[in-house]
DNA sequence: CGCCAGGCTTCTA
DNA sequence: TAGAAGCATGGC
């Protein structure tokens, strides 16, 4: 891989290890727009990004090197080596099934703050909904990026109301928003902790939370934290493992279930009918 | 119009 | 301790 300064911006060179438009809009963040087919814009803490995937090289509009090497390097996770990954989730058949059709689908390393809100507004949510929810939330309390807004901070967050946040139509989330900021901003809740702590320690902490129970938790720590042993079930995965795995997850997924589980999701989502299958 | 959505809290038996 | 109801909203 190289990093090559132009007039435009950045080409990342020989990196082609991702499905750009699938890791970005695979229900694991919600604040990418597709553009074009490979153009997408987004903001990720207080830069604004737009990436185009062009053959085998990553081209970051507007972006310099340094930004690059201290923020889009560790949120696209490119250190980390997918391949091997990937080859061992293979040895099951519908992985290795969803892992060819896919390509790899990267687990980005997204802030904690922004996770835990994201996928506090998910609950008995669709995908599209929670995607206006949080851009409403983000144009009325954020600051201005570019031409979009950043996400709010837990202390502006904090001193909100019901009747503040009222206007991103977010339902009964909204209370367990404020409590979750709250949490944050007095400490209850403290994210480098939760960071070093053991997985179970570390999704009890974060279920202190009103509104955040074992999935809601358990997201964050696979997005939020990048804890790849973590598998959320929701219930597109509660059907597949039903269905698929009646008796019991595959090994090799070992250590990597987070990563199989955002295929097994992706797979469910797409190639099943919720209803009747005649 | 009715079904359903990356669930959680609270109530009930 | 397990299971159901209620929750607020709108995409499809």
């Amino acid at each position: 891989m190289e990093i090559i300064k132009t007039d435009f911006g950045l080409r990342i060179t020989d990196f082609d290890d991702i499905n750009l438009a699938l890791t970005l809009d695979c229900g694991q963040c919600f604040r990418w727009r597709q553009l074009t087919e490979n153009a997408f814009s987004g903001v990720v803490q207080k830069k604004e990004a737009r990436i185009i995937k062009d053959n085998g090289e990553l081209l970051f509009l507007g972006s310099a090197k340094d930004e690059f090497l201290s923020l889009w390097y560790d949120y696209f996770d490119i250190k980390r080596d997918y391949g091997v990954i990937l080859q061992n989730l293979k040895e099951d058949p519908l992985l290795s099934q969803a892992i060819d059709n896919y390509g790899t689908i990267r687990i980005l390393r997204q802030e904690p703050w922004e996770t835990l809100c994201s996928f506090i507004f998910s609950s008995c949510n669709n995908i599209a909904r929670i995607k206006g929810i949080i851009e409403r939330f983000c144009t009325a309390f954020g600051e201005g990026v570019g031409n979009s807004y950043s996400f709010p901070s837990p202390e502006v967050v904090a001193k909100l109301t019901v009747n503040d946040l009222e206007c991103i139509r977010a339902g009964y989330r909204i209370p367990y928003i404020i409590d979750a900021a709250q949490k944050v901003v007095d400490g209850e809740v403290d994210f480098e902790c939760i960071k070093e702590l053991p997985i179970e320690k570390a999704r009890e902490s974060l279920m202190k939370i009103c509104g955040v129970g074992k999935k809601v938790a358990d997201c964050v720590l696979l997005f939020g934290f990048n804890k790849l042993d973590v598998f959320p079930v929701d219930r597109h995965i509660e059907r597949i493992c039903k269905t698929m795995y009646p008796t019991g997850l595959p090994e090799c997924i070992k250590g990597y279930e987070g990563i199989a589980q955002q295929y097994m999701f992706h797979w469910q989502r797409t190639t099943t009918k919720p209803k009747k299958e005649a």
